[in-house]
DNA sequence: GCTAGAGGTTGACGCAGCGTCAAGGTCAAG
DNA sequence: CTTGACCTTGACGCTGCGTCAACCTCTAGC
């Protein structure tokens, strides 16, 4: 009775994936030459990763093998895509630990943001929202982080740019910063509203707050000043656009 | 009380990982500033993948993050060759399902074994045996495809000429082929004895004992004498080393 | 015929990490 | 007082069997 555990035969039995071909008056289930064919080929199938009610479908002929085999390929690749940026945050955070013992990503905002903030934003929008924006930053390769960190450096230029042209906040171009603010924001998983998207209304209004209330912020975007142009630009935004 | 559900809250309740500040006569748990910045730990190292009981033990300081997180590491990196050998395995039978509908098992050995004598060897060594033979030589890259093939014939070509030489099939020449045999069988998982690393005693007789009986499998080996030499050379083997 | 031992059987629990009811208590508002 | 929103505690479900525990069957030796 080698090839499989009896346990997984009883287990296949109960699932109508396999059933003996015949059950004696001892209670022994006996397999056929048939039954054994079909064994067979469940174990082939099982080696690929396919789900025991997947394969029942398919050997009941209600599915067909390639199509299936074509849906389980597809979420093998997504499973592998996950450990692959786990393996990198895990990688990340072993160097972090063993080096300065801190997480760097302040570098990851404009330096605001989650990380020196932290507390508030926990208690604001809950404990999770910093985690996984941890784990996203820390899934990334140097190119990607690199490339991140160029287009934040960016998008502050603009701002302290536009501020310090003194253009109206409610104006198309303010607008269109305000636009980018939010799809920056949005892009990072742990943002309120990043599952729909977009920044969620309350998080924008409260950064635009959070912004002008602290100086270390507000020295990025050019001041009191800049910090509060940033502010109404997101106030009209989110006017316009919630 | 966002950042996560009340569920997983209450889950960790019971793990002892995190248990509420205090528990109003409501029957309400509250969780007070150091609660939430444990949760925040927790958070982050369950993205990382580690198990709920292992964070207990890192933040109960009785298992060092750095260590724990190493062991991770490869835990991890095991599950994702692991996931890279199945894609490979999915990937393959996808090709073969859209290609001719027929496996090439047949490539993978001498031209007897599994492919062509799959009933026999299931009957003898169970249905999961080819199964797990199958997988493997599917997972392998086309180059290791082709050096365990070269492999292959490079043993049977040493066959025929010893066994045209005459020699003695229990002297150590045939010995050693015997032994490289025994260890080419024995690399192929399912193969009885592949976990022990050596190929079990009676799967070597009764191939012997087939090679000879099966007229297409003898003359890879060099027509009935040349199956005769390697069924007596694998005799004289067994006899020596087990 | 008896007995030991090998090997078979059927429940049923366990695992990892919660999601998801069901049944019911609490609280602020109208 | 009622409504509705939000909280609570069980307890089952999911995946694929491994692993007891308690018990039956069959073969072999005496």
């Amino acid at each position: 009775m080698a090839g499989t555990t009896s346990r997984t035969l009883r287990h296949y039995g109960e699932l109508g994936l396999l059933s003996p071909t015949r059950v004696g008056a001892n209670g022994y289930r006996h397999y056929d030459e048939r039954a054994l064919v079909r064994l067979q080929r469940i174990l082939v199938l099982r080696q690929l990763g396919l789900a025991l009610p997947v394969i029942r479908s398919i050997l009941d002929g209600q599915r067909d093998d390639a199509s299936a085999l074509a849906d389980h390929l597809e979420e093998l690749r997504r499973e592998r895509a996950r450990l692959d940026r786990q393996i990198a945050a895990v990688e990340a955070t072993v160097r972090s630990v063993r080096g300065g013992e801190r997480l760097m990503v302040d570098e990851m905002f404009d330096g605001f943001d989650h990380a020196r903030h932290r507390r508030e934003v926990e208690e604001r929008w809950g404990a999770g929202a910093y985690a996984r924006g941890d784990a996203w930053w820390r899934g990334m390769s140097e190119a990607e982080r690199a490339d991140w960190k160029r287009r934040s450096a960016a998008l502050l230029a603009d701002w302290r740019d536009a501020a310090g042209r003194g253009i109206d906040p409610g104006g198309a171009e303010a607008l269109a910063l305000a636009r980018r603010q939010a799809e920056w924001l949005a892009a990072v998983p742990g943002t309120p509203g990043h599952d729909e998207g977009r920044p969620a209304r309350e998080y924008l209004l409260g950064l635009g707050e959070m912004y002008v209330a602290d100086e270390r912020f507000a020295r990025n975007y050019g001041g009191a000043d800049g910090a509060a142009f940033v502010r109404d630009a997101l106030r009209a935004y989110v006017a316009r656009e919630y």
